[in-house]
Parts: C-alpha cells; sequence; structure tokens
DNA sequence: AACTCGGGGCA
DNA sequence: TGCCCAGAGTT
C-alpha cells in the first residue's frame, strides 16, 4: 500500500502529465454536466462526447427535454448503449428539476442520488465538479487506477476505496485528482492494454509488474 | 450479490 | 466474433 505522501506526489505527478484535466468535464451548467455524467454510464467517454456535442446544441434547459417525446430523444441518443433507459431517466430527472427544483440542479447528495438515473456515483460528479463539494467520485477508472498503482487493495469495494483515497489525499485535492486519475486510466492506465513502458509510476506499480512478465518488457 | 440494459470500439 | 465500457435499478 502506498503512504499517503507517496500517494500525494503521484497525484501531483498525474497533474504534470494532465494539466487540463480538470477543465475538460465542467460545463457551463450543472444541468448539462448531469445530462453528461447520466449518458457516461457504460459508455465511453469519447461515445458520450460525440453525442453531446450535438445533443447540448438542441437541449439546453430542463423543459427542453419535455417538449419532444421519448422516441425523438431515444433518436437523438441512439448510438449510446443502454440509451433507452438513459432517456427515460433524463426526462424524468429533468421533469422533477423543473417541477421541484425551480429549473436548477439540486446541490445536495440526498437530492441527487434520489433522481432517476442518478446512483451516488453521478452525484459524487456532479458535486465535486459543479458544486466544488469535497468528494472523490470513484468510477472504474479511479478504481482501476487506485489498485494498480497500490493507493488501495484489489479486493476494496468502492466505498472502501473511496475512503481510502480520501485519507490519504488532501482535501483541497479531492476533486482534481478525480480528473487526473481518470485520464491517466483513459491515456495509460488502460483496462485491457496498460501503456506500462510508457508510465511513470512503473517501478512500483504491482499490475506493471503483471504486465512485464506478460507481455516481454523490463518492469 | 447477481442480473439486465445495449450500441459502439477494439482485439 | 467476443468482450468491455465515466452505472443504475430491480430482485
Amino acid at each position: 500500500m502506498l503512504s499517503k505522501q507517496k500517494t500525494t506526489e503521484v497525484i501531483a505527478e498525474m497533474g504534470e502529465l494532465f494539466p487540463n484535466a480538470h477543465c475538460e468535464l465542467i460545463h457551463e451548467n450543472p444541468f448539462e454536466l448531469l445530462v453528461a455524467v447520466m449518458l457516461s454510464a457504460q459508455c465511453t467517454d469519447k461515445l458520450v462526447n460525440r453525442v453531446t456535442e450535438n445533443l447540448f446544441e438542441k437541449y439546453k434547459k430542463p423543459t427542453d427535454y419535455l417538449e419532444v417525446t421519448l422516441e425523438e430523444l431515444m433518436d437523438d441518443i441512439r448510438s449510446i448503449g443502454l440509451y433507452r433507459n438513459k432517456a427515460k431517466n433524463i426526462q424524468a430527472t429533468a421533469k422533477i428539476i423543473h417541477e421541484q427544483y425551480n429549473d436548477e440542479v439540486p446541490e445536495s447528495m440526498k437530492a441527487l442520488v434520489s433522481l432517476p438515473g442518478v446512483g451516488q456515483k453521478t452525484a459524487n460528479v456532479v458535486m465535486s465538479v459543479a458544486f466544488d463539494y469535497p468528494a472523490i467520485a470513484v468510477d472504474t477508472h479511479v478504481e482501476r487506477v487506485s489498485k494498480r498503482l497500490g493507493i488501495c487493495r484489489y479486493k476494496d469495494n468502492v466505498k472502501e476505496v473511496e475512503i481510502t483515497l480520501q485519507k490519504k489525499i488532501p482535501q483541497e485535492l479531492w476533486s482534481v485528482s478525480h480528473h487526473r486519475m481518470i485520464f491517466f486510466g483513459r491515456y495509460f492506465c488502460t483496462a485491457r492494454s496498460p501503456k506500462c513502458p510508457e508510465c511513470p509510476f512503473l517501478s512500483f506499480c504491482r499490475e506493471g509488474k503483471k504486465q512485464a512478465k506478460a507481455r516481454g518488457f523490463d518492469g
């Protein structure tokens, strides 16, 4: 297990690798962010970005989603997996935000999680990114990277990963860390074929040693 | 804890 | 082809 100091150093180095990591997810309004993250479930970010580019031209406010039929919204996001559930959930959530929250995304974990299609992970992202709330959203990238680098244990569940990260990372870096680990997970520490030979953390990475043995490079 | 949704990307 | 992906809801 990595020490707190070593973990902080790793996060800092990820910041040098991806200086703009924290900017890319920040949308102009929290509602766009919420929709983007709802769409991203079980999809690659590349695919989501392709869809949202057109989607946010057409849909600006929560009520915009209520003025079209479910079929039309489904067509607008059809290239994404799970589009039927996502379209339903986005409409239902837009309706609640319009009717109960005066067209504003609620700034509370409890309220966010109660929205249809919004779970703990999505709520974490919205709170930390849109409202600057100190939280570390543990998605699959964050989980994989944390385990491989030894920040937490392989057997840890999502909650345990979150607790360990919050223990080992200074609070002012929580929100930033989320983004840096996502970028690192996307460009270096990918699920299937991580770029271990190019990785700055290879010297102490558990996964790197496995990969070196399996793929025949110097671990 | 296990199952389902689901089109696209990648090996 | 087969497996995986910025998860959430139901049983």
